[in-house]
DNA sequence: GCCGTTTTCGGCCCGACTGTTTTCAGTCG
């Protein structure tokens, strides 16, 4: 049993804690250990064998007992009979917005209310307004929560929430008064989706602003309103016909107070936690409207001040996981994050060769619009035909294209790849004679996602051994929210790929985003170098390379980690040496 | 359930908003 099941059972046992009424810390202690598992950048595995378990903040003896037996033996007893206490429908009950543990216990002691069916029931039958603690309006929330909770508390990926968040900001900005607005939450930490959206101004008078914000267009419903806090239910229609539905809150506080209540907002709630648990240390309070302590008061004028008072270093969004920022930002050993503007170049990207939109040169100009200084081309192999895959003829062909354009402009370099299928054993889609006539090969898993996990690490680490492949191409095939990643012994990958010197790919195309930014940190401490690719298949594609960006920097990556920030003459020459 | 240069017991982050109350519990982030 691996990291994310672990962690997974053990948020279920958690919640299955919550619904029983235990102790809320308690209850905490196995959520925090969730969390803290899911963000090992190690192999779980390794830990448990090594006894190292409980040397983990947040592990004690008892979850180090529970973790050992599940990855082990695979099962855990308490967990089933659990299970078999506290009925699954609880569990969907606690998604309904405003039902919470204590709420949903309620329900079932008094009214044996067990799945979403009956609860409905109960409240159309008005049962559920009568119970003490309950009302009217209780009663119809629920049912409303019942109606959307297809649509909406789920989460959304990064690049659509984006488009939402700056439909509001665009609709607020200009508005007089506001002095600072910014998009806070795991948007502004850019994690790779995205539950709401959390917006933030500094004004001296809310009232106006709270009026705009909750008939803003694209406003379908309006769930809370406060004299410094809304929530509204926003709606946007895409043009390739997804509807999105998210929730968005808008906190207005003064201009002194925004540096905190940035910071606050941003989160994520861990590192806010370990932040105030700090400041407690240094005999101050910290919320999300100042920073103070008996008698004093420090004045911030931004977030790097409240780091600085607290003796740490400034620490980017992107890392506020309480996953070690804190101690590396003590110590002063905080990575020096890499930036966007550090890509020279990005490799696999497709053609109407194969199945892109655009031209070579169109890809090329685009490439160069956006300040890089050369690209790749990396059209699909032969057997994938449903993507036009390129037969050897063709690929020739492709090669006299790029050289005469290569000729033409003299200050940029096209370099000639292929993304090229591995085969359901390993082997490579093109024989090696053609390979070598690439300047860098990209191999990819396009086919048999069913394999065990066995066969399909044996599968991949085969392909990353072939002396002609440069560069493992979407490491697990994960399509966000869609599509779990085929199973894979990712760390077993990682370490072929530090002992080969092959490059791992950061796939940013934002329906992706695979390698994920737990597994960059692991590549990193395995010495492997990544490359940010943006899988284009337009011009307007490759700028999405920048959420590749927002993987590495939340994978603590710093320039040298990454490949694509080396210079044409560089990547020429790593090309020539393989 | 975790944790400890005050503690092996008794703490455990903090505030806004809602709905139900008549002073507060529950939920949320």
């Amino acid at each position: 049993m691996d990291r994310e099941q672990v962690a997974a059972i053990l948020a279920e046992i958690g919640t299955l804690l919550e619904l029983k009424g235990e102790n809320a810390f308690r209850t905490n202690a196995y959520h925090n250990a969730a969390r803290v598992i899911a963000n090992l950048s190690e192999d779980l595995a390794q830990v448990v064998r090594e006894g190292r378990l409980a040397d983990i903040p947040g592990i004690g003896s008892t979850l180090r007992d529970k973790i050992t037996t599940l990855v082990s033996t695979g099962r855990l007893p308490y967990l089933e009979e659990l299970r078999a206490e506290i009925p699954a429908g609880l569990v969907q009950m606690l998604r309904i917005p405003g039902l919470g543990p204590k709420k949903v216990k309620a329900l079932y002691d008094q009214l044996h209310i067990d799945t979403l069916d009956k609860l409905q029931q109960a409240c159309e039958a008005g049962e559920v307004a009568r119970l003490r603690g309950f009302g009217a309006k209780t009663q119809t929330k629920i049912l409303e929560g019942i109606a959307f909770l297809t649509q909406i508390g789920n989460r959304v990926r990064l690049d659509q929430a984006i488009v939402l968040a700056h439909g509001l900001v665009e609709g607020l900005r200009g508005l007089p008064g506001i002095k600072r607005l910014e998009v806070c939450g795991s948007i502004r930490r850019r994690r790779e989706t995205v539950k709401d959206i959390d917006l933030l101004v500094s004004a001296d008078d809310a009232g106006p602003i709270m009026e705009r914000f909750v008939t803003l267009p694209g406003v379908v419903q309006v769930t809370g309103r406060g004299p410094t806090k809304s929530s509204v239910v926003v709606q946007k229609v895409f043009s390739s016909g997804v509807q999105i539905t998210m929730n968005a809150d808008l906190r207005v506080v003064s201009d002194e107070q925004f540096p905190f209540a940035l910071h606050y907002f941003t989160g994520s709630k861990e590192h806010g936690i370990a932040m105030r648990l700090r400041a407690i240390k240094h005999g101050l309070k910290l919320n999300e409207y100042e920073l103070a302590g008996e008698g004093r008061h420090i004045a911030c004028k931004d977030e790097a001040d409240i780091f600085h008072a607290l003796g740490l270093q400034y620490i980017p969004p992107e890392l506020r996981e309480d996953t070690g920022e804190m101690e590396a930002a003590e110590k002063g050993t905080l990575p020096r994050l890499i930036r966007g503007d550090d890509i020279q170049g990005v490799f696999h990207n497709h053609t109407v060769y194969s199945d892109g939109a655009n031209t070579i040169e169109e890809m090329a100009l685009a490439a160069q619009a956006l300040g890089h200084s050369y690209i790749g081309i990396g059209d699909h192999s032969q057997s994938l035909t449903v993507a036009n895959g390129l037969t050897p003829e063709r690929v020739l062909q492709q090669h006299k294209e790029i050289d005469r354009l290569n000729k033409k402009y003299k200050d940029f370099r096209i370099f000639k790849g292929t993304e090229c299928d591995i085969l359901e054993d390993g082997r490579l889609d093109y024989d090696d004679e053609l390979l070598a006539t690439f300047d860098y090969v990209v191999a990819s898993v396009h086919s048999h996602f069913n394999q065990s996990r066995e066969e399909m690490t044996r599968r991949i680490i085969r392909a990353i051994r072939h002396p002609r492949v440069t560069m493992l191409g979407h490491a697990t095939g994960r399509l966000l929210l869609r599509r779990d990643g085929y199973a894979v012994d990712l760390d077993a990958v990682l370490q072929t790929a530090a002992e080969t010197g092959k490059l791992i790919e950061i796939n940013a195309d934002p329906h992706r985003l695979d390698l994920d930014w737990i597994h960059c940190r692991r590549a990193r401490s395995l010495g492997v170098q990544l490359v940010i690719n943006p899988d284009a298949h337009s011009t307007a594609g490759l700028s999405n390379y920048l959420f590749g960006v927002d993987v590495a920097r939340r994978g603590w990556l710093e320039k040298q980690h990454v490949f694509n920030t080396r210079s044409a003459a560089e990547v020429a020459k790593f090309f020539q040496a393989r």
